[in-house]
RNA sequence: UCCUCGGUAGCUCAAUUGGCAGAGCGACCGGCUGUUAACCGGUUGGUUGUAAGUUCGAGUCUUACCCGGGGAGCCA
């Protein structure tokens, strides 16, 4: 038997003969030829059946293939442009073919369908090319946020996922019980175990599935997700833009690099991307507002008006997002926002304690905000004041009070959503493709 | 939780004023040597989300409920 390959690397074997390992994606039929088109998990490639090439029985059985039987096919790998596939341009003249078993009639058909069906059937729609390239992009992208953490002295710390109460207090957790200890919530955040950490090791990161029980039906919300979460010690608010704005533009230029094909196939334009590099423009919250005030000035529609009205003091939703990032082709930072809307525990601006030490990533093209981050407050008597106004329970956070006592110093860090960065990058329109199995607030299956 | 749109064949959708339940795709059979979700001919396919009501007659009108899409709020 030819060597097996992986379709990825169909380019090296021009004019040799291969083995593939796959499955049949599509199968068109045109008589005396047949054209497959085959998938191997590396890729999407054509291979075409002659009728005169092969035995009767072989020929009709490949007429006769159903859609997703898997299969071992040798033959002849061939440049021609006509070839679709990912990466296209090749396709494989087919000599030899064993079926390892002829598939059953396949629920999903090379047409349309809505999104219901396809949830109900996100096993197998992981399987289809669109789904498969963005799962194929997080992968990498998650390899990235690994890599360029590691090389740049971070070390990564598991946090827990089962925690005594909230750690930012403010949203909603799931619950369940702990033997006698009371109740255990899964994790928001590790945030506040990664503050201890850093005066171990420094530079850290957690990495790992995030819950929120909100009930949020939009595309930018999962109940379940995944956050990595990098914290630094001596590092102030504006150290803390400059490892993002590093930080991001890695993951988007490897991306770019390593999974090329992937992002052509779902229509993404990679100049777009290629301009996600340092710097990355900063603004303050003040002049946001000023911007937004400005663009809702001048917004003829009412409902559009109303939905951009934007008062000092709150926070922004995502029509505000939209008008903000459309303004820019890079990553916007916005930097100092108000206390009221923030976490307990960001250090407030010097001299304006209105507001805090607090910057957000917001991603172009609308995407809106990707990562959330802050100085942190290092001094124990304001922390513990803090606490007391947000009528959180001093008992439950004594370590993190003691951090402050023990060698405090300025610290920062922030939390990247991965869905939400693997959508902006793939171009796509919702949170629930970035992920394999999406966790909805009404879907659990499968 | 609120606003809004929807639920009809395995899938995607039609169905005029309340008057015979339709098409495309899939599957199956046949045709075709360059298809890109091929195309052409044929066959197959129904408890119209659930329950009640109005009516000679309900997919269509009324009420309640269930399920889903889009948006808002909250956030990454």
């Amino acid at each position: 038997m030819p060597p097996v390959i992986r379709i990825s690397q169909i380019s090296d074997y021009v004019d040799q003969e291969i083995t593939l390992q796959g499955w049949v994606y599509n199968r068109t039929h045109k008589g005396k030829l047949v054209f497959l088109l085959v998938r191997d998990g590396y890729g999407f490639a054509q291979c075409v059946a002659f009728k005169n090439d092969l035995t009767p029985d072989l020929f009709e059985t490949i007429v006769h293939l159903p859609q997703e039987s898997s299969v071992i096919i040798t033959g002849k790998v061939r440049s021609d442009p006509r070839a679709p596939g990912v990466p296209g341009g090749y396709e494989v003249g087919i000599t030899g073919l064993d079926v390892v078993q002829a598939a059953g009639e396949y629920p999903i058909a090379l047409k349309e369908h809505g999104v219901d069906y396809m949830l109900d059937n996100r096993h197998l729609w992981i399987r289809m090319p669109s789904q498969w390239a963005v799962l194929r992009v997080r992968a990498v992208v998650i390899a990235a946020i690994h890599e360029w953490l590691t090389d740049n002295g971070f070390i990564h710390m598991d946090t827990p996922i089962l925690t005594p109460a909230a750690c930012e207090g403010t949203t909603t957790l799931f619950g369940t019980k702990y033997f006698d200890e009371g109740m255990a919530y899964l994790a928001q955040s590790g945030q506040l175990y990664n503050e201890a950490n850093i005066f171990a090791f420094s530079k850290v990161y957690c990495f790992g599935p995030t819950f929120r029980a909100e009930k949020s039906k939009t595309r930018r919300h999962l109940t379940e997700f995944w956050m990595v979460e990098p914290e630094v010690a001596f590092c102030d608010l504006d150290g803390l833009m400059e490892i993002e704005e590093q930080f991001v533009s890695h993951i988007v230029q490897r991306a770019i690099e390593k999974c090329g094909p992937e992002l052509r196939s779902l229509g993404r334009d990679l100049s777009v991307l290629e301009k996600i590099k340092p710097p990355f423009p900063r603004i303050s919250y003040d002049e946001a507002v000023e911007r937004i005030n400005a663009v809702q000035a001048q917004t003829e529609d009412p409902e559009q008006r109303k939905l951009l009205e934007m008062p000092w003091g709150i926070d922004f939703g995502a029509p505000h997002e939209t008008c903000l990032t459309q303004q820019f082709e890079k990553p916007l930072f916005v930097y100092g926002y108000p206390t009221a809307v923030k976490a307990f525990y960001m250090e407030p601006w010097p001299g304006r304690p209105e507001v805090s030490k607090s910057v957000d990533l917001l991603a172009p093209e609308g995407y809106g905000e990707i990562i959330g981050g802050s100085e942190r407050i290092s001094d124990p008597e304001l922390l513990l004041q803090r606490i007391h106004d947000h009528s959180l329970p001093e008992e439950a956070y004594k370590w993190y009070i003691d951090l402050r006592r023990y060698g405090s110093v300025p610290h920062s860090g922030f939390g990247l959503g991965v869905e939400r960065t693997v959508t902006w990058i793939c171009g796509i329109d919702h949170l629930r493709e970035a992920i394999a199995y999406p966790r909805m607030i009404n879907r659990m299956y499968p």
